[in-house]
DNA sequence: TCTCATCGAGAACGATCGTTCTCTTCTTTT
DNA sequence: AAAAGAAGAGAACGATCGTTCTCGATGAGA
């Protein structure tokens, strides 16, 4: 038998393609145990419940999206560079021919109304994300409303990626992003 | 019996709060049937399934949004003012307290992996509603970047608003689309 | 080699859901 | 008043799903 944790790493492995792709409800335990190669029992006894497999699939999103952002702007050096690197991820992202939105969004929308823990974990992850906008605004010298801005043109290049199919959503916000900074910056 | 036509306007509405109101797949038809204040068989003869039924209800909704947003702008006069009623119209809907996100976006992360049907009326309206900023910036003198930039951010204010909880992303929303206005229109 | 604990494979269970069917109750028509 | 057709209430059906149980194989220890 593989190591435990190894095994429940390739189960949360596969349980987040497969939800992300299908959807969470359109998924069934059948399917994560025969992508993860391994036995109903034992996917069990690694995970209490679905409920339980799913809150640690988000939560590996969420450790995934830091350090997908943080890299982005890792080879920047101003804070203003750092916040338009954001959207150059986002770019890169959304070309990825799997991508199918923000995985957040997606199970707020399915689950967020009867899950209080699934909308609590969407919620974290995008205060999260509008914390690190604003700590960066902050170095900028810029006000917390250009942070929130900021969060919501990277919100709307999400959906409007995933729904409409634009890619180009990215660097429309990134475009509307260096106005609003500059903007800011010039008062 | 009530005549077939009200009949069928009862059972989407009862539909749509529901489905709204809790996810699609969280709602069975038996809800439908309660709520709607009909029978099974009825319900049945009017809709030829739960999917024909949900196509009704985001066609509804496709209209509902339509003239929200006509209605939010009739009383301005300027292209200008009309763009900016879009978000105080968002920031009326964001307050009432049965506000849960915008139902293409909640149904499209719920079901547009699985029911091309879905994914088709959401992208529909997320066109159109591009299209309809498109015009009005187009008015204004404004480029089609723009256009695309104002719609990204009423999207994003939609999901900040739903997912954070917060209602304010409609009045950032708008002040950032004043600012890329200004912006364009100064060039 | 015998025993015993463990684990995988998948059958089984109970619940739910979309959909249909049955049966009974009206209403209507002649 | 009798016959017939429609319609409501909800039981029933078949499928699916989350979860548990059974059973047979396997491997270690004495």
């Amino acid at each position: 038998m593989i190591d435990s944790e190894e095994a429940r790493a390739q189960v949360v492995r596969a349980a987040d393609a497969l939800f992300y792709q299908r959807g969470i409800q359109a998924v069934g335990m059948d399917a994560v145990r025969n992508v993860a190669g391994i036995s109903l029992k034992r996917l069990y006894s690694l995970f209490q419940s679905k409920d339980a497999l799913l809150a640690e699939v988000l939560n590996g999103r969420i450790v995934e999206w830091n350090e997908g952002v943080l890299r982005a702007s890792s080879s920047a050096t101003t804070p203003r560079a750092k916040l338009l690197a954001i959207y150059d991820f986002l770019d890169g992202w959304f070309r990825q021919d799997d991508f199918r939105g923000c995985a957040f969004i997606n199970s707020f929308g399915e689950l967020g109304a009867v899950s209080p823990d699934v909308a609590e974990i969407a919620r974290r992850q995008k205060l999260a994300f509008q914390h690190y906008v604003a700590s960066l605004v902050k170095e900028l010298g810029g006000s917390p409303v250009l942070a929130a801005q900021l969060a919501i043109l990277a919100e709307g290049a999400q959906t409007t990626a995933a729904i409409s199919g634009r890619p180009e959503a990215a660097f429309q916000a990134r475009a509307a992003a260096e106005v609003l900074i500059a903007s800011e910056l010039a008062a």
